[in-house]
RNA sequence: GGGCGUAUAGCUCAGGGGUAGAGCACUCGCCUUACAAGCGAGGGGUCAUUGGUUCGAAACCAAUUACGCCCACCA
């Protein structure tokens, strides 16, 4: 074995190795009594590639399902891509762009075969990916929204819900992309705030109204006020003639004035802004429509034809030019909707469109979580579920695009209109409604027609409900809070998963936000290439911390990176020594042994409860820790002497060394894989670690608090001996002759192991102690040849000596305190005492070593 | 306008009513026979401010200040 691990030599024959011999692979056949854990994959889009998000999410729920099938579960993760409906039409808009075409030219079917070509050629380039990160995906059962099995529950839910009355269509303000050229539903909707201008205009003698959409008002077909407001009231009923148009729109009361805002009253263009449309509704006010999809005036007159902008300022000038604008246009900082895809601000306008009516479906979504059939964790997180599902609009669900599911809704001759299933036939001389879903209505499907729903599959029976959905905070809405609604709805009130477990973004070193612009993005592959997939997937994860963001920086991958080259160090050390697996444990073992082994049953319970408890960063710390502080450090070091020596003790310490190091290699193979895959095979012999081999369970029979406090107080007594020799400037290799008096301490039994690792040799006849100081109740006179350093020394006895009168003052400070004698408990009172009197030994002592010390 | 959250070492973050922790960075010394991607020893923090509860507060409570995020149909 090389001194260093070298990644890239393993990881490509291993993830080759698992994937063929099928370890990854489920079957809902075997093993009956095994308990099922499934998760679904979030499905990327067929157009993005692995970024660090992925990866995050990737290395947390590879960590869960790799752990449970260790523990003996049926595991299914199950891989997979959506087809991104909007985002990858764009995509491949784009590209015929570059060629100098557009869709229309193509057509629809010609189109959506160029993005299907497009998506077999460069599509998909993120499955490979995540090989190269390791994931235990069920390469089997890989799906896509646009898969013929998932095309069918598209259209078996729609028609479901069209015949429940869940689906309706009607003519709604909607958000509306004049870029994208498609409606878009609220939340793909994001909201900043944007320089505006707010002009006053005078509509009349009496009403005065303000905007910063100018352009509207051609489509204005009232004034508003609010009912109570005395200043209006006599105006209520009345027309009025609207600016620059002649025509002649009433005055109507509506609570939704705020009368202290501007001047109480309101302009209204139902077709064009969601208020106005709702005061429309209840005023039966007409929609005039004045902007097309690419929000250009419609409306007659000299405005025709301008793009909204333009028509903004040469309404504003016409209207300057009639006497209208009151006072000056001013500046206005008002918060504005752009399109998520393109960033292009959005356009509110009435059209005809599909819409799934949320009510009963939120209610029950919010329900789920509320009676706790479904957890979200962090907690912290649902109010902001709750807020949502209770709160959600109707859901536009057609798009514009030719990209996608096609509505399943069609149009007779003498205009009915109905909804066919994916295995009716379609009566002649009807034509299918032009548009397509969004995007997110097929993947809300994902948990379940994945497991071939709508047919009752043994996979749908073995899988369904999956056990913890594993994605980012940022899709809850997008997302999740769909997947809660169409799963209920489709099974029967069965939630779609037991978890919600939302992890946080990604971010640099800093805190700061991933961004291209920022220049601060860090493609996992490189990590990848540079520090290895474990390295990669262990940086993330010790940034996991629940309910937190994860930052990553280059130095940590690097941190990770040698962690795993500790690991292959340790066991190649342990093969160089003949660690092995094979029998039993010794009955009868070491201090040193007992203490490693007691350790190590903490440590498996700990990685449990924080696993258990979505606490990755704290499971991954606990065993970066053991693994490098308490095994590396430590047990190798002590160990090194009995194997050194042989015998029996040898033989049981390398049985033992072998089993620490089978259960750390364990516990760790979910996280990093390749390496603990790698070097397991290497320790015991055997096959694989992926499955078939039992993930550790703690056993109580070894826990050894005695060797652990033996230890501890080796460690002790050992880190204070290093110091003086530090302090001494002693070379770390140098041989120090030492005579040690151990007395009744329980260290006796380990001076071998204390003078070898302190490389203290046994005195000769030239001892001449120059250094005395007892620690842990042993006292250790160290023969520095005559040579110390005085001045280090008086340094090293004065600091002690400051500490130790601390210490001595706050204890003694507290004991005498009546009331903290009264009320604190016993055992902090104890453990004062036991420092005072500590502290009160070791001042006596350093202040006689202090007058021994010669002068400088 | 609502909701949630955060202020702890140079950076990123854990922690938690009883002597302040980690990783990285930093200083000093070391190729000590698993590992220099390493080993050993160190330095560094009034735990945001102000009050309260308590024998004891960095931790609990309140207010303040400063950030961050989410939601929202303020013309």
């Amino acid at each position: 074995m090389p001194t260093q691990y070298a990644p890239a030599d393993v990881e490509g024959d291993l993830y080759e190795r698992w994937t063929s011999a099928g370890l990854f692979t489920a079957d809902p056949s075997r093993s009956p009594e095994a308990p099922a854990y499934t998760i679904v994959i979030p499905p990327p889009n067929v157009t993005g590639s692995l970024h660090m998000g992925h990866a995050l999410d990737h290395s947390i729920q590879d960590t869960l399902v790799r752990r449970r099938r260790m523990q003996g579960y049926e595991a299914l993760w199950l891989p997979g891509m959506d087809h991104a409906g909007i985002a990858t039409q764009n995509v491949v808009e784009k590209r015929l762009r570059a060629e100098g075409k557009t869709r229309h030219d193509l057509g629809r079917e010609k189109f959506q075969e160029a993005v299907w070509n497009w998506k077999a050629e460069s599509g998909g380039s993120i499955l490979g990916q995540m090989r190269r990160l390791g994931d235990s995906v069920d390469w089997t059962r890989e799906r896509f929204t646009m898969d013929e099995g998932l095309s069918r529950a598209v259209l078996t839910i729609f028609k479901r819900l069209y015949d429940d009355d869940l689906i309706y269509r009607a003519e709604r303000i909607i958000n509306w992309c004049p870029r994208c050229l498609t409606a878009l539903s609220d939340i793909e909707v994001e909201h900043s705030d944007r320089e505006g201008e707010l002009v006053s205009i005078r509509y009349s003698d009496d009403i005065t109204v303000a905007t910063t959409r100018a352009e509207t008002m051609l489509g204005d077909t009232a004034v508003a006020v609010h009912p109570s407001d005395e200043r209006y009231a006599h105006l209520i009923g009345t027309e009025i003639e609207l600016p620059l148009t002649g025509r002649r729109i009433p005055v109507v009361a509506d609570e939704h004035v705020d009368p202290a805002f501007g001047t109480g009253a309101v302009k209204v263009t139902p077709a064009h802004d969601p208020n106005d449309f709702e005061i429309g509704r209840r005023h039966d006010l007409p929609s005039l429509v004045v902007l097309d999809e690419h929000a250009r005036v419609t409306a007659e007159g000299p405005f025709k034809g301008m793009e909204r902008y333009e028509a903004r300022a040469a309404v504003v000038e016409a209207l300057r030019g009639e006497g209208r604008i009151v006072k000056e246009v001013r500046p206005y900082t008002h918060s504005v909707g752009h399109c998520s895809r393109c960033q292009t601000v959005v356009e509110p306008r009435v059209s005809l469109q599909w819409f799934v009516k949320v009510a009963p479906l939120a209610q029950a979504a919010g329900d789920a979580v509320r009676d706790g059939r479904v957890g979200i964790e962090p907690a912290e997180l649902s109010p902001r579920y709750f807020a949502w599902v209770d709160n959600m609009h109707d859901w536009c669900i057609s798009r514009q695009l030719w990209w996608g599911h096609r509505i399943p809704v069609w149009y007779g001759p003498d205009g009915e209109q109905a909804c066919f299933g994916p295995d009716e036939e379609i009566p002649e001389g009807w034509t299918q409604d032009g548009d397509v879903l969004d995007t997110w209505f097929s993947s809300a499907l994902w948990p379940f027609s994945t497991l071939g729903w709508p047919d009752e599959t043994p996979d749908l029976q073995r899988f369904y409900p999956t056990s913890v959905l594993v994605t980012g905070y940022d899709i809850l809405f997008f997302w999740v809070a769909r997947m809660m609604m169409f799963g209920l709805y489709a099974m029967d009130g069965v939630a779609p998963f037991k978890t919600i477990y939302l992890h946080g973004m990604v971010r640099d070193q800093f805190g700061k936000k991933m961004s291209k612009s920022f220049g601060n993005v860090v493609d996992p592959l490189d990590w990848i290439n540079t520090y290895g997939a474990d390295a990669t997937r262990f940086t993330l994860l010790r940034g996991a911390n629940p309910g937190g963001d994860v930052p990553v920086a280059e130095e940590w991958a690097q941190g990770s990176r040698n962690f795993c080259n500790k690991l292959w160090n340790a066991t190649r050390f342990a093969l160089m020594n003949g660690a092995h697996v094979n029998g039993d444990l010794p009955t009868a073992y070491s201090t040193v042994d007992g203490w490693i082994l007691s350790r190590l049953q903490t440590v498996i319970g700990d990685v449990d409860r924080h696993i258990e408890a979505f606490d990755f960063a704290k499971a991954a710390e606990t065993l970066y820790h053991f693994a490098w502080d308490e095994v590396c450090d430590w047990y190798l070091e002590l160990a090194k002497v009995p194997l050194m020596n042989g015998g029996d003790e040898a033989e049981a310490t390398r049985r033992v060394l072998g089993e620490v190091l089978d259960k750390l290699l364990r516990l760790l193979h979910p996280m990093i894989p390749f390496v603990t895959e790698e070097l397991w095979i290497a320790l015991t012999g055997r096959e694989t670690l992926v499955r078939g081999t039992a993930w550790p369970v703690a056993e109580q029979a070894y826990a050894a608090p005695d060797a652990e406090a033996v230890i501890a107080s080796l460690q002790g007594l050992v880190t204070e001996v290093r110091r003086f020799r530090s302090d001494q400037g002693l070379k770390p290799g140098q041989r120090v002759a030492a005579r040690l008096e151990f007395g009744d301490s329980p260290l006796r039994d380990h001076e071998e192991a204390i003078r070898s690792i302190l490389r203290l040799t046994a005195p000769d006849a030239s001892f001449a102690a120059t250094a005395t100081f007892p620690a842990e109740g042993v006292t250790v006179e160290l023969d520095t040849s005559g040579a110390i350093d005085v001045k280090a020394e008086r340094a090293r006895l004065e600091k002690d000596l400051a500490a130790a009168r601390k210490d001595l003052a706050q204890t003694s400070g507290k004991l005498g305190n009546a009331d903290f004698v009264a009320k604190a408990p016993e055992a902090v009172i104890n453990k004062n005492k036991a420092r005072q009197a500590a502290a009160e030994a070791d001042i006596s002592r350093l202040e006689s070593q202090l007058a021994a010390l010669p002068a400088a």
